[in-house]
DNA sequence: TCATTGCGCAACCAAATAGTTGCGTATGTT
DNA sequence: AACATACGCAACTATTTGGTTGCGCAATGA
């Protein structure tokens, strides 16, 4: 089941968020959904740059859209970054564990480095 | 104050983890730290390959090198793939919320489509 | 009806990316 | 000393990406 809507191949959520532009979008329609035109107001790029950008994240279904008329707002769907911290959540407690892996790495470093020895 | 170890310029953790080889790569070394050799054994990829990768990973400070002898083993560092959670948590509570505002607009929806009504 | 506006799509371009092969070098082995 | 191994770096290539401009179409407004 690789199925999409529309027949469209899902692209990956992680590849999406690579690009700081878009990262920004999300974090402006996470607060109000927007139109293309809106959004391209807040950037230094033009509206098509911005709507090549939609494409992505519409494409990663991190973004989906409600037609009013003949604007189109562009709203967050929070499921799809959830997918993000999901593969970050095996991590977690890598990074919240005080004596880690990580310390003891580190101490193996500094007792098998050349220049700890006395020449 | 963006200087970073060795004069080089710190690359976007989101962009690093874009690949899917690298996000493979990171789960590997989350268990046991690897030599780039070890690491290509379980990709259909080149040496060379996983090590561009890893170059990539030290760019972005995923990873952090030990050498021992002529081999280099590579560990993971996850505080700063923690970078990436911090950016999400914001968005926790958008995906944890039952009632959210994305139920709304999809009920906006439904009452606003065109083929909702009779003709 | 006619002009304006909001948008998607296509074409084009420069830069970055992911992979390859080849080479130099340092370490380890015989 | 000579060979084998582990690795990084450079050069090269095909593909993707992020941006641009130009166009056409549908919806709004005069």
């Amino acid at each position: 089941m690789v199925a999409h809507s529309s027949l469209q191949m899902k692209r990956d959520v992680f590849q999406a968020l690579a690009d700081p532009s878009r990262r920004a979008i999300i974090s402006l329609i996470a607060l109000q959904a927007m139109t293309p035109n809106a959004l391209s107001t807040h950037f230094d790029m033009s509206r098509q740059a911005v709507s090549k950008h939609i494409k992505v994240l519409l494409e990663s279904d991190i973004v989906f859209q409600e037609q009013q008329g003949r604007e189109i707002f562009y709203h967050l769907n929070p499921q799809s970054i959830k997918e993000v911290a999901d593969w970050l959540l095996p991590f977690k407690q890598l990074w919240e564990t005080k004596f880690s892996q990580l310390d003891q790495v580190l101490h193996n470093l500094s007792t098998l480095s050349p220049n700890n020895s006395n020449e």
